[in-house]
DNA sequence: ACGGACAACATTGTCAACAATATTGTTCTC
DNA sequence: GAGAACAATATTGTTGACAATGTTGTCCGT
């Protein structure tokens, strides 16, 4: 049974096809460079294969999948090189991000982030890299959102998508989560301040980090 | 006779025209929110609508092309707002990429960018803002090319298609050379100075004005 | 005249079959 | 036995037809 969702309802069959594949790379159940045949995730998908070709032409302008004429696709590998160059970029998006939520955030927002802040430490204190790592994550989606800048969220979701595998590596190292706390407190303080400059230092400060890091 | 290019070659139908009409929006040829009707564009370049179609799914990705479920497509209006947060995009990529090109760049790659901002200055003296106006491509393009970012580069590039529109209106306005010529010497002199802080808030500085001329 | 049901149309979404291309395996020559 | 031409296979690219959906215009009752 490979189906997990009904075929015949109005979900149109590609939009379909375009998230089962799109979380099945994510959630790295592809093999890194496993060819993907468009037959055989037609038939797991129980589409045909013109939807899932449209999938992958979205897919690859996503940079989750690679395809070359006449030759097929395959899950895009992310070298550490890449990682680090597409993670400069996340460096000055979130600079940027972090600015505008400084200014933009209502009150109530900003009391999120320190709540999530303190979420965070606790998780440290108790040794949970698994929670850690999912807050990691909720403070960054929420200081996107709350920076009002569509165009650099819409960018970053992209980039992040091709680093999974990479973020989901450092996630386990022993330490990390010590080290880079105090980075993530220092976005929230600052962000918290209302102070925009000191918000993009710190966030840059942080994936300054996280390229070091990456690079072992 | 719709077609200028030979539909029997080996180059790939969707390939085609996907190129045919991206440089259609690019050109302005397509007005704003224009309705792009598959079948009619099939005809129009000679290729199926399976193939218009792939073009449209890639397209939007682009942002140059926007699609609703079973309504079909129009070309993408950017409004000001929208030109702002993109050009706020901009403005800390490629302050990326200028500090990038300050160290990777070679002497001779510093040369042509020292040819380049020379001529911009002859082109602001002899009044010809055309010459000017492709003289800046020209110089943000090498600095792109020079980081040797090749994330930052496409980001890049896709951010400046989404503008084509307001970038020509930019250029036209009278005293807006003037202005700009000198952000961009700043960014010839800090970059062949090989200092990236400067280089990168000199990009900054630079986009910050035209932020600020976009809002008029 | 006004509003709603309904039918005609236009357009996109999906499908299955066909053509083109690259890869692989085989055979033949030397 | 090694290498090159060649056939066989696998896979993608393309096509035209069909189904589903949204839109527009018309007819009817009030």
């Amino acid at each position: 049974m490979p189906n997990q969702a009904r075929p015949g309802t109005g979900e149109q069959a590609r939009q379909h096809a375009l998230e089962r594949l799109r979380q099945a790379i994510l959630r790295g159940d592809m093999a890194p460079a496993q060819r993907l045949v468009e037959n055989e995730l037609a038939e797991q998908f129980g589409v045909t294969r013109a939807s899932v070709r449209a999938a992958l032409i979205e897919l690859e302008s996503e940079g989750l999948v690679e395809r070359i004429r006449n030759r097929g696709s395959r899950v895009r590998v992310v070298t550490v090189e890449e990682a680090v160059a597409i993670t400069e970029c996340r460096m000055v998006l979130e600079g940027l991000c972090a600015a505008k939520a400084a200014v933009a955030a209502t009150d109530d927002e900003l009391a999120q982030l320190t709540t999530i802040g303190r979420a965070m430490t606790k998780a440290v204190a108790d040794g949970e890299p698994v929670t850690y790592s999912e807050l990691n994550q909720e403070l960054h989606a929420r200081i996107r959102q709350f920076s009002g800048q569509r165009t650099a969220v819409e960018l970053l979701e992209k980039l992040n998508a091709q680093l999974v595998r990479h973020r989901f590596q450092l996630a386990l190292r022993p330490g990390r989560p010590q080290r880079s706390l105090g980075e993530h407190l220092a976005m929230v303080e600052t962000i918290t301040a209302r102070d925009p400059q000191a918000a993009e230092a710190a966030a840059r400060a942080h994936l300054t980090s996280v390229i070091a890091a990456l690079r072992e």
